[in-house]
DNA sequence: TTTACTACCTTGCAAAACAAAGTAGTAAAA
DNA sequence: TTTTACTACTTTGTTTTGCAAGGTAGTAAA
């Protein structure tokens, strides 16, 4: 167990809403993803994002057109469908509850002895085997 | 599936970050914790967090040691232990990378068409079923 | 006609949140 | 004393999801 194993899992929740800002922008294909997300700092490989634009594409939230490409196979375009845009928007509040959340915690804003039963301090019973 | 589904997912995968930030301020056992959490948006029963605590224990990030309670059974307080301090600040930092990331999104900074093949707007070929 | 490349898809695995049920000790009520 | 309620901790099984790895197929260059 290490750091970036944490890491990776803060993004992971992060994921869907990163596809639908992205696509925010208008349409992409699988790379065009990948390669955004990856200059964000978000790593995906594409066994991950198929089946996630596969669930998105199912819930209604992405349509698609297939585009000829001059090299190579023709691809799928994704982009925003109206609910997907309502969905999105419901992720930005969510967002920013987030990130307040996060806030809040960070300064400290726990009340401390809500219930007037705080002695954790006192040393007896040690343990920190196993 | 509904989008109280995706914004749990949002906050999964931070729920490690937000109890280590809470036990920061001091230590803390369950109840506290959840309550906390509550109180700050990050809803969490106990079946999530005590499997969760012992990772971390386990992980030596949380010491703990038992406290008798005027009213009922025992409880155990964690506490941050000084791996746990050192842990929490590269995720103070990975907290820091994903804010970055989705400001980035949000402005539409992706490179719109690097390959310049971009004509995904005609509409031939539209597939929007199933 | 091969070989390389690109794009999409599928399968199996591991991690983790969660619901639900279980254990055990304390204290108040009968 | 015995029963009941409460609190705290634990365990089990399910579901979801990211991901590695492998697979298919069509295009184009060698």
């Amino acid at each position: 167990m290490n750091v970036e194993n944490s890491k990776s899992q803060m993004r992971k929740g992060m994921l869907e809403y990163c596809i639908l800002l992205l696509l925010k922008s208008g349409p992409a294909y699988s790379n065009d993803i990948i390669r955004s997300l990856k200059e964000a700092n978000m790593i995906v490989v594409d066994g991950t994002l198929y089946p996630l634009l596969s669930r998105l594409k199912k819930d209604g939230l992405l349509g698609y057109n297939w585009e000829e490409s001059t090299q190579g196979p023709p691809r799928k375009y994704y982009r925003l469908s109206p609910a997907g845009r309502e969905w999105l928007e419901s992720l930005d509040v969510a967002w920013e509850e987030l990130t307040q959340t996060v806030s809040m915690l960070k300064e400290s804003h726990r009340r401390a002895d809500a219930d007037g039963n705080r002695e954790a301090e006192t040393d007896n019973n040690e343990q920190n085997n196993q």
